[in-house]
Formats: structure tokens, sequence, C-alpha cells
DNA sequence: ACCCAGGCGATTG
DNA sequence: CAATCGCATGGG
């Protein structure tokens, strides 16, 4: 048995929105995307105007739950109009029209991105993938092994030395930290969800009884949380290739001696951005793109990566 | 051998 | 305070 979803009208892609860097535990085997969403393994398709979604177990609550996890509730076109502000996002909306934001599980985004520091997609997958192995709980379907992500508790007990040996190296000790702060509050990283943008940031980097609530969690990761993962539309990570692209596409919105700072930086490879200048390089995106900023974010990452890489 | 990859925390000045 | 400097790991 399988869902299908209409998509007419709606604009989808699914190579897109799995592709984007936003997720980690997808992979595609021809037309399908294999991955788990929750407890349920489920294989994925798009055929042009149908998404088509075969999952096991099921219940009556699967559609809505992969409805909400694709973020098929949002008016897409919608939210693109509003940021459709210029010639290079609105290439970016042009090419890749159709990537939506995945509503993903907090505790799995906090997680993946204490990975994602100083390290590449592929690397990311590889630590996850190792994590999941270990500590997660095997299941079967179609004679293949999957495993679900691993619980606080399980990470909480789990030996420093051990979780480097899944490729983590020094974010080992982040793993330990945070997975005993959400097994000691487990609702902790669903409640922000009931904050604005900035209180919930604020929780995320901030401290409690002096020092950090979230180690390995600064301002990039907190941003990829809110906006992955608590629905902060408004959050806009900024990392190399976002600075790339407002270095070339951005500049005037930035005072001359700002941005010949952040070029220097980036060109040499010296150092990177103080936390000083990764605020004033957000704050004048969202005063630029407003609201849904985190779309625009990903429409652009995703547009000056590919321009890169390919 | 060296550099880079979707930064962060500890240590300095 | 703000700026600088290791950091584990894998791939090119």
């Amino acid at each position: 048995m399988e869902i299908q979803f209409d998509l007419a009208d709606k604009p989808f892609n699914l190579d897109y929105t799995l592709g984007c860097g936003q997720v980690f535990r997808w992979f595609r085997s021809k037309e399908w995307w294999y991955g788990i969403i929750g407890k349920t393994i489920v294989r994925v398709r798009q055929a042009s105007d149908r998404l088509i979604i075969q999952s096991f177990p099921e219940n009556k609550e699967t559609k809505l739950v992969f409805s909400e996890y694709f973020g098929l509730g949002e008016n897409l076109k919608e939210i693109l109009s509003r940021i459709d502000k210029d010639g290079e996002i609105h290439n970016a909306i042009q090419k890749y029209n159709g990537l939506r934001i995945i509503r993903q599980d907090p505790w799995e985004c906090l997680i993946s991105f204490i990975c994602a520091t100083n390290t590449n997609i592929s690397n990311i997958q590889r630590m996850i993938q190792n994590i999941c192995q270990r500590y997660g709980n095997e299941i079967f379907y179609k004679r293949k092994k999957y495993y679900s992500f691993p619980t606080p508790d399980i990470l909480a007990k789990a030996k420093i030395e051990d979780i480097q040996k899944c490729g983590l190296g020094y974010r080992a000790k982040y793993i330990i930290s945070v997975s005993n702060k959400i097994a000691s509050n487990p609702t902790l990283l669903e409640e922000l969800e009931q904050h604005d943008y900035h209180a919930a940031k604020n929780s995320l980097v901030g401290k409690e009884l002096g020092n950090k609530t979230f180690k390995g969690v600064g301002a990039k990761v907190a941003d990829c949380i809110l906006l992955f993962s608590l629905n902060k539309t408004i959050a806009f990570p900024i990392d190399i290739w976002i600075i790339r692209t407002i270095i070339e596409h951005y500049s005037h919105l930035y005072d001359v001696g700002f941005i010949s700072r952040i070029k220097e930086k980036v060109y040499t490879k010296k150092g990177s951005i103080s936390i000083k200048e990764y605020n004033l390089l957000q704050k004048r995106m969202v005063e630029y793109f407003g609201e849904f900023s985190g779309y625009a974010q990903e429409y652009l990452y995703l547009h000056t990566r590919n321009k890169v890489l390919s």
C-alpha cells in the first residue's frame, strides 16, 4: 500500500529537497529515495505532479506525518514570490523551484549539525550513518537493514572513544554533553518551537550556570536547527557558501570596509568570521529578504554551491 | 605533503 | 571584550 500526494499547482522537487544538505540520512537508488521518518521506513519518488510514498509500518496518521515532514502545508509559491527580489535569487528560484524546507526531528537535527562543523557533506553522512549503526535499532524491511536514530539516553551513556570511532573526532565530547542535557530534559528542544526566533536561538547558543547549555552549538548550527526543525523560517544560517554569495551579489547591502574585511578572510582562508561579523552578515540579509529568509538562504546556498562544484 | 570541508571552544592580547 | 588558534577526520 502506498500514499500519494497531488502536487498539481504545488511546486515540489524531491531531489532538491532531500539533496540540498538539510537532511543527511536519505539516499537515492534509481528513482526512489530511501529514508526513515520517525520509526517509519520510507521510500519516496516523484512522478511529475505526484509524490508517491511507500512506508512500513503504516498507520492512519502516516499521511499527515509525511505532509508535515515535507512541508507540503506551506504555500511555497507565495513564499517564493515574497523572496523573489533580484536577479540572483530569481535565477536560483527558477533553477531550484520546488525545493522545500523539511520539518525534521529536532533531536536528530541537533546531533546532525553538531557533526556538520568544519567538514563536508559526505563526511557528515558517514558520521551519522556510523552513529545510527552503532547506537540505533535495526529495522528490517524488504530484506534490507535500516537503523533508527539513537535516543538521547543511549548516546548519553555511550563511551567517548566509541563515538570517536564513528569518525566524529573532537565532536564526540559535544555529542555526549548534549545528549545528557536532552536525556535529562526530553522536551527541551520541542519547547523552543513555542518561542520566537531570537528567544529560541538564545537558548540554543546561551549559557546556564556559567557554561554552555549545548556544547558544539554556535550561531551557525543553531540557525540550522531553528530553520530545519523548529519552524523558524526567518533563520538565515551563514556558512562559507552564503558568504561567497553575499560577496558576489549582495555586497551593496554592507559597508565597503566590512565587505573587504570579509573578503580578506574568505580568500586568504586566514581565520573564520567572528560572531559579530556573522550577526551583521545575517542581519542585512534578513532585513532584505524578510520573514521567509530561510528559504532564500536555501535557494542561494544550493545555487552557489552547485555553480562552483559542477 | 598539503589543503580544504556548510565552525566551535578555549586561550590569548 | 575581541581576535587568534587548535581541532579529528577523510578526500582530493
